[in-house]
DNA sequence: GTATCTGCAAAAATTTTGCTAGTAT
DNA sequence: ATACTAGCAAAATTTTTGCAGATAC
């Protein structure tokens, strides 16, 4: 968890005002590494300040999304989610059930392209998901094989 | 696009029936590559069959792509999207416009993970997104630099 | 003091659901 | 005949917006 002068410094660097709301979102959702919707950080967040609303939640999650303060996601279906982790990292997503983990960028042999991109694109980064099925789906997967 | 008769066979084979829009929907979605909406493929769908219904349009994507009869996509922010090219293939995501193009799988060198996955996870691809900017948005980015 | 931000409430956008009549097998 | 599916309308969910008052710089 990021001290609260570190993430008003931080805020300070963005060139954004260092709101007692602004802090509070920040250190909940870099608290621990983890996947979260804006109904988890405004659930985490009400905790210390009842009286929030879901909208500010919402507007400085895209905030910090804007500056880089933080990852959007969008693995499978449903709502936005936003990852507190920057450095370079991939995904491990479960196609049964959704879920959702990181696994460190050294997991894999480095991703490149064998030749520019086409029509002109510029890459700046690769972001991988592995889909496959985690542990406890893969057990439900046919214990022995069907029949 | 699929011929009628071949989407038809395509539904029997996934056991399921082989409905009118059914054939419709589908025909829409693989008449050429691109990354539709439900919205979108409504609007398509429409005009062959005035009176069907956004909602039926959701549940035939949906089981579409349940079989593996279609892709989903989560690109950026937003609707779902649905891709009809099922080979292997990554996507080049311009984090400016939102614009997604489908790339071969060739492009890459081949993705591999170096040792197992953590916890037990069974990976079964790897799906690629090369984040960065579309030529049109490369080329507004400060077209000399700033100041 | 000025620009930015919050909270509220309302609206917009997206997706799901239950049900009846219709259709495919 | 039986099971599945379409259309409809309503609800649920997710996200955005406008604005008055409050706060940060």
């Amino acid at each position: 968890m990021q001290s609260q002068s570190k993430v008003r410094e931080l805020c300070r660097v963005h060139g954004l005002a260092a709101t007692h709301q602004r802090v509070i979102i920040y250190r909940a959702v870099t608290a621990r590494p983890g996947h979260y919707s804006p109904e988890d950080v405004y659930n985490l967040v009400r905790r210390q300040i009842p009286s929030i609303s879901l909208a500010t939640v919402y507007k400085n999650l895209k905030t910090f999304v804007a500056h880089g303060m933080l990852r959007e996601l969008h693995p499978g279906a449903g709502p936005l989610r936003v990852d507190p982790t920057l450095e370079r990292h991939h995904h491990l997503v479960c196609t049964r059930c959704g879920a959702v983990r990181d696994v460190a960028s050294s997991w894999l042999v480095p991703v490149r392209a064998r030749r520019p991109a086409p029509r002109g694109f510029r890459v700046r980064e690769f972001k991988v998901d592995a889909l496959g099925l985690c542990r406890k789906c893969a057990r439900k997967r046919s214990p022995r094989s069907r029949s």
